[in-house]
RNA sequence: CGCGGGGUAGAGCAGUCCGGUAGCUCGUCGGGCUCAUAACCCGGAGGUCGAGGGUUCAAAUCCCUCCCCCGCAACCA
């Protein structure tokens, strides 16, 4: 067995929808795992969930359910994307798990009995959506720096641990150790902002809520985030138990994938917590950056379409991976759009890749039978092929040791493009029409073989699927060729295989046809992450979730949306936030907060005084720490413009429409 | 002075650490080819590298000043 290689993804909050972010870290760890695999080490790849805290106690109670089914129920919607994508862990841990909640206590109390963790009090300004404390220095405008919210005075009885004993140590490790934190820019970024000026101690309890493993030597505490959730990367391997094999094998690991949003939980209390237990670093955190939506293609509206489910069963999981690991360096942020996603499929796979291996099986066909020649005389441009070739493990490995995966890719698609050209340059054709031009026509096919084989190898870890496709056309049965090792010389394949012509790899996409129907409005349509997150338990149907037009409903469920007129007495913009708009509603009577998202196509101003139509019986919403408690209809223009639905002529507030 | 990222051809980016002919992909225009998924190949056009100042024989790159954009992240119920 090979070297181990320890790889994890963070554990991923089940508050809400898993979005196309977390489809991209979890690609990019497992293209990682299924690289280190295929060069020959004993990978464990770990992913999971981070089930407590009060947001899940809040959102459970919200849809009427216990924490513990909320979050199962999310979980497994979880489980069938990561099965839908490909991403192919070793291990699946869940911080409600009973054997990471037992280590989770051990720790706690392994900390408190040799002083790392006190009982204290913490006296701040409690700001509740955000569930965090600031001290009046950090309030903006008396309220929470985060969501712009009040705050109030609050006292909680809380356990602390002691950062600050460890910070000079920490300063130092990071400086000796380069590698550590990746790209080196967070290294910097965590020294100068957290590290130098000193660090708090770390309130590492709440009593505040009851969804959390508990103290066990004080039960009115509950573990608070951090021990819960970073511990995970350990108690999944058996840490501080009986079986603690793997915890031996695998520990340190080698990389801690992270978003670049919690590097610092990453690089500063979690080495401290460890080097507290007594073990070692990981090897390395790396910060990845985020994908962003950067123009108007996401919307309310349309938002489904960059639901990483829609877009695997769309364009196959193959397809999405090459686009996220393809298209944005990792480590910086990125750019997704629909526009980048369907040109990258068509130029890179579909005309490039896909033509690439149609074309070469096409003319094994046609000239010899479908029989992979032997290769006979060779010039200087086989030659410099060949020299290509084999250079390329060399260069795709170095980049993915990088985590380079685009440049890893890029490398690849320049064997791809040399083989196109070659096939210009030797024109097979021509060769094809005289008996002369046979021998070397057998080697300018043989060499196209041998290339598109060695290009399937590569691209195995960023398309699990996609190079069986190319074997089975290339006629490769010979397990031994597909391995990373079969391709460090060229010439491992065998002349005399059967090609076998099959379909399209990746079939061209039509693109303004395929974005318009991928942007085509879905008003009554739920975004279909709703459905990932029903998943696997078959209450969503899975109309939604192909984006489909939506399923017609019957007059009884139009009648379940309880429409009134409202009319706006008041109206602010809400702080902190571009989008946001708060109206004060009189609703016949009854007074009513909305929130909405309409604040750049409305002053306030304007909205004073008019009849409005709203959704009177949504379940209130906190945003931004105010509760919303309604919406406003709202029609979107083919410019994205928003204009609200009012009613003619004069209608007093509070009457029924329907 | 919140924090962070950025401004290089129509679009998206690389190059900036370590100064020396401005590069890649997509698009566009022209040509070639017919093996191939209207794919492939070749060539052209298109850039005062955000602005100003400084250092230097030489600046996208180093130094100073300024301007502008974007995100604060999955929310817009």
């Amino acid at each position: 067995m090979g070297k181990p290689f320890y790889i994890t993804t963070p554990i991923y909050y089940p508050s809400a929808n898993l979005h196309i972010g977390h489809s991209y870290c979890s690609t990019a760890a497992d293209t990682m795992a299924r690289f280190k695999k295929q060069t020959g080490f004993d990978v464990f790849f770990l992913t999971g969930t981070d089930e407590h805290g009060q947001k899940i106690e809040e959102k459970a109670a919200a849809a009427g359910k216990s924490p513990q089914q909320f979050v199962d129920d999310i979980v497994a919607g979880i489980k069938s994307l990561w099965t839908l994508m490909d991403v192919q862990y070793d291990d699946f841990i869940r911080t409600t798990d009973a054997r990471h909640e037992v280590v989770v206590q051990k720790i706690f109390k392994q900390f408190y009995e040799q002083g790392d963790i006190y009982k204290s009090e913490y006296e701040g300004l409690y700001c509740t959506p955000c569930e965090s404390f600031w001290t009046p220095s950090q309030l903006k405008d008396g309220c929470c720096p985060d969501c712009g919210g009040p705050v109030k005075a609050a006292k909680e009885e809380s356990y602390f641990f002691r950062m600050s004993k460890y910070q000079d140590w920490l300063i130092e490790y990071i400086e000796t150790h380069p590698d550590f934190i990746q790209p080196p820019s967070r290294a910097k970024e965590m020294l100068t902002n957290f590290l130098r000026p000193g660090l708090q101690d770390l309130c590492v309890s709440r009593t505040s809520f009851k969804w959390g493993v508990p103290v066990d030597f004080d039960p009115s505490h509950v573990v608070y985030v951090w021990i819960d959730a970073l511990s995970n990367y350990i108690t999944a391997l058996g840490y501080g138990t009986d079986h603690d094999e793997l915890f031996k094998k695998y520990w340190p690991a080698d990389i801690h994938l992270v978003g670049k949003e919690i590097v610092r939980f990453h690089t500063i209390y979690w080495p401290i917590m460890l080097h507290a237990l007594g073990l070692p670093l990981p090897k390395q955190v790396f910060g990845h950056g985020w994908l962003t939506m950067g123009d108007d293609k996401m919307s309310k509206s349309k938002g489904n379409v960059v639901d990483p489910v829609v877009l695997c069963e769309r364009y196959s999981s193959d397809a999405i991976r090459y686009f996220l690991m393809r298209e944005m360096p990792f480590g910086a942020d990125g750019k997704f759009s629909n526009e980048a996603l369907l040109t990258r499929i068509n130029s890179d796979l579909a005309n490039d890749l896909g033509n690439l291996v149609s074309r070469t099986v096409a003319m094994i066909e046609k000239y010899f039978d479908g029989a992979v020649p032997q290769p006979g005389p060779a010039t200087e441009l086989e030659a410099s092929l060949k020299a290509r070739f084999e250079a390329l493990p060399g260069l795709v490995a170095s980049h993915m040791d990088a985590l380079q995966f685009s440049q890893a890719l890029s490398e690849i698609w320049k064997l791809v493009g040399d083989c196109n050209r070659y096939i210009d340059q030797t024109q097979p054709w021509i060769l094809g029409k005289s008996d002369e031009g046979r021998p070397y026509l057998g080697t300018v096919l043989y060499t196209l073989a041998e290339c598109v084989r060695a290009v399937a190898v590569c691209v195995a870890p960023t398309m699990p699927r996609t190079p069986e496709r190319i074997f089975q056309q290339l006629g490769v049965t010979d397990e031994a060729l597909k391995t990373w090792a079969s391709i460090a010389a060229f010439g491992g394949l065998k002349p005399g295989g059967r090609v076998c012509k099959g379909e399209a790899l990746f079939p061209r996409i039509d693109i303004p046809k395929e974005l318009e129907s991928l942007t085509a409005n879905v008003p009554a349509a739920p975004p279909a992450s709703e459905s990932v997150k029903a998943g696997s338990k078959g209450s969503a149907p899975s109309a939604d979730a192909e984006g489909e037009s939506p399923a017609l409903i019957t007059a009884d469920d139009f009648f379940k949306v309880k429409l009134l007129t409202a009319k706006v007495v008041a109206c602010e913009r809400v702080e902190k936030s571009d989008k946001l708009l708060k109206e004060t509603l009189d609703v016949g009577g009854e007074t009513r907060t909305v929130l909405s998202g309409i604040a750049q196509h409305y002053t306030p101003e304007e909205m004073v005084g008019k009849t409005v139509v709203l959704v009177a019986n949504l379940a209130p919403r906190k945003m931004r720490g105010v509760e919303s408690q309604g919406m406003l209809l709202c029609a979107e223009g083919p410019d994205g413009k928003l204009k609200l639905v009012t009613v003619e002529g004069d209608m007093p507030s509070g009457c029924e429409i329907s």
